[in-house]
DNA sequence: CCGCATCCGAATAGATACTG
DNA sequence: CAGTATCTATTCGGATGCGG
């Protein structure tokens, strides 16, 4: 057990679940690729695209140790033989809430924009359904459109119990089109819908009231708008 | 202070809320930090003892690093001076469902209990907390008391509302006393209680039937055992 | 002692070249 | 495309030092 890379995982050794679950959750990268599956199955070179600089050995490493481990799995996409990607497993599927949390916890962290920084259109898609506040949903039955640079997604609000899903709303009360940039920016409440529409970067179709119920049920500071005024909640 | 000459901190670079918490959590020990500050404040010498392999320099790096960060904070035990301790702020409290979330997760990956693994009965108390299934409360208050080597606590429902506490419970419906390494296995399902009770490592005391609405609570099968099949490779 | 800071061998991560 | 193999750069873990 001297050699190296004769594969003895390092590890807590603490009898906890918190332990056991960071021994397989917890190495750098691992979260991330997880975060990536909970959006649909993907492929090797498409995890290597949006996860830049984890390095193709790394990757590989982790898939195997997942599917090792049975929080994700290999399935064949089109065909047999090639094409095969990898999707979450029921227990990786279970991290969704956690993952969603841990989402949601870094949106009051996350910094100024730096040019070194990637962003990828399709978080938006994890960032609403992290930010959502499901106690907030209206109690009216309305949907929310999102464009956000390539990715199309709608939140559907049916009696005060919201969903996100892929794909354009069906006769949406509110359309709203960014950049993944300035969407982020938003949900981390850096930015305000106002401003950005101002500057141009935001443009939202749709009722007003329908706006402020959509902001209310994300989380997002309307900017003093009517409504009752609302301590932040941060 | 910014150190020039060695390095800046390491980040995935992505502007995307999970990312953002895994610069701040993501390093080893952190999220281990984080459960032994949820279960109170601590000094430096105990969490020592109770994250064993952390070694010093890195637990000072990681306590320094989450206090600037506004997850943790130092606070003046007793007196002036002397006896400081770390204790979360209110970001690294707003944590405690995450980490419960991530530590029952982890509770269907523990292994078998190796001679290496390190246990500690407040654990327990943690484990209690994230086995909790709100939902299968019962309809009659009651309470149910653990004692866990030298760890008492308590889980109290009233209203089909379950909460955990510290020390002893007032007038139990049951009281169950074993050790962490039994409690632990137990709440893994590694474990059946039956089993416990027979070899001795485990004494319940209390109505039978609280016994049953107990373990529905958390989530443990109180049943016909069948030995768990699964078998993590590690 | 307690609360770290420093130093160093060992284990991981990152980058790049290469292969079926 | 989907990974290995290999090499370098960081980080970790453990021992030790040191001021209060």
């Amino acid at each position: 057990m001297e050699r190296p890379g004769s594969g003895a995982k390092r590890s807590y050794n603490q009898y906890c679940g918190l332990a056991s679950a960071l021994d397989i959750l917890g190495e750098r990268w691992t979260l991330l690729i997880i975060r990536e599956l909970l959006m649909g199955p993907r492929r090797y070179s498409d995890l290597l695209v949006d996860l830049p600089g984890i390095g193709t050995n790394l990757l590989a490493e982790r898939l195997k140790f997942l599917v090792d481990k049975g929080v994700v799995q290999q399935i064949d996409l089109k065909g047999t033989g090639s094409r095969l990607a990898y999707e979450l497993a029921e227990p990786g599927e279970s991290l969704r809430p956690i993952v969603l949390g841990l989402a949601h916890w870094g949106m009051d962290h996350v910094g100024d924009l730096s040019p070194a920084d990637t962003v990828r259109p399709h978080w938006g898609f994890l960032a609403v359904e992290a930010m959502f506040q499901p106690e907030k949903a209206s109690a009216i039955d309305e949907s929310y459109e999102f464009r956000v640079d390539d990715q199309v997604f709608h939140v559907t609000v049916a009696g005060r119990v919201p969903r996100v899903g892929k794909g354009p709303a069906d006769n949406p009360a509110m359309v709203a089109v960014t950049d993944a940039a300035t969407f982020v920016q938003i949900g981390a409440g850096r930015l305000t819908p106002l401003i950005a529409m101002v500057s141009g970067r935001l443009t939202i179709e749709g009722d007003a009231e329908a706006v402020v119920r959509c902001c209310e049920l994300l989380g997002i500071a309307t900017g003093a708008m009517t409504a009752p005024s609302r301590a932040p909640s941060r």
